[in-house]
DNA sequence: ATGACACATGAATCTACTATCATGTTTGGC
DNA sequence: GCCAAACATGATAGTAGATTCATGTGTCAT
């Protein structure tokens, strides 16, 4: 909204930064937002309270950054599943197994993301809308291979996003004992 | 946690707690909960501040309340299509048009309960295991009668209800525009 | 028609953070 | 080694809203 807090410019800076992100990952993934305070998030980090401001304009600001940072790993990671999968359907399920481990390993991550929602909508849309998009790109590419029949790619997409996010959920934080293989196996079919 | 505020045992009261669950209702779904605040709730209802604690303890508990109701509500929609439809697959459908449409409907409604998982875990969970677990029952009896493949029923519930969450959120509430049918066509396949 | 209890009020209290700022320290290019 | 800019600090100002309370008024069973 207002100066918008350019990056930092020497490495004290980027690795101050970079404490931040981690402790605000912890106390506002296991608090929650409301419950996460900057001063908590900057004891944490093991910096004083002002500092936080050197780097992040508001509370909110960091959950962005944090949204960001987060999309974009889990994308990457995608993406190398999607490229080493010899096809559609080994992807499909690499990719739910891997989303469902995503939330089993970063439930906090996972949360953030989740209540971001409600903090900055603009980001957490946007957040799924490129996995959507790169969801699209992937299925045109197995239609193109003749591995899957035409058809409505962008509901197929969302379709098959919202899968994932939804069994992430149910079997990532909540049914944490229940075994992934067997989980994913039974959602293929 | 303390004193667990009565039942109104007054036709009067009965109608004031009726006014600030409205309220409320609009003001949480409208702002998300932690913009709303305790007095614009009452202020909406047409009634003094105080008389907010007559009804609720505190201001999460018309969330957990406004979750609860919406629940029942909900369920005895999807109830009644269950017992309409002639087969699982209809009543499938039916469900799932039903969910989308609801969003559409009641985005704040909506809201409210996605927002309830930061605000009270326990409600929130609680809410999707009794739709699970309506949902589990529906397909047993779906096997019994042949319909259906037997297997595990427990994820397929899960995955089933999922589904209908996700393509809540997105074609209910980001877009809008997008014909239902033509969306719950292309995903019944 | 009255007493007891339910309900209603809104001003005041209490608490808790966010964000700022004046001042001091460190970094890195020259 | 010097200097300007970057970075760090923590005490405090400022805000805002949840909850309480002392004091009423309405309801209804008897």
């Amino acid at each position: 909204m207002a100066k918008p807090t350019s990056a930092p410019r020497t490495s004290r800076g980027e690795l101050t930064r970079r404490r931040l992100l981690d402790a605000a990952r912890i106390e506002i993934g296991g608090k929650g937002f409301a419950e996460a305070s900057v001063s908590s998030i900057t004891r944490q980090a093991g910096v004083g309270q002002g500092t936080y401001y050197i780097y992040f304009q508001s509370k909110e600001e960091i959950m962005r950054a944090l949204v960001l940072e987060m999309g974009r790993d889990l994308r990457q990671q995608l993406s190398d599943i999607n490229t080493t999968a010899p096809n559609r359907m080994a992807a499909e399920r690499a990719g739910l197994r891997h989303f469902i481990a995503f939330a089993r390993e970063n439930p906090d991550l996972y949360r953030i993301v989740q209540e971001a929602q409600f903090v900055d909508d603009e980001v957490y849309r946007a957040y799924f809308e490129e996995f959507a998009s790169g969801y699209r790109k992937a299925l045109e590419l197995a239609v193109e291979a003749g591995e899957m029949s035409r058809g409505d790619l962008e509901i197929r997409a969302w379709l098959l996003l919202g899968l994932g996010r939804s069994m992430g959920e149910v079997y990532g934080l909540w049914q944490t004992e229940v075994d992934i293989d067997y989980v994913v196996d039974t959602i293929m079919d």
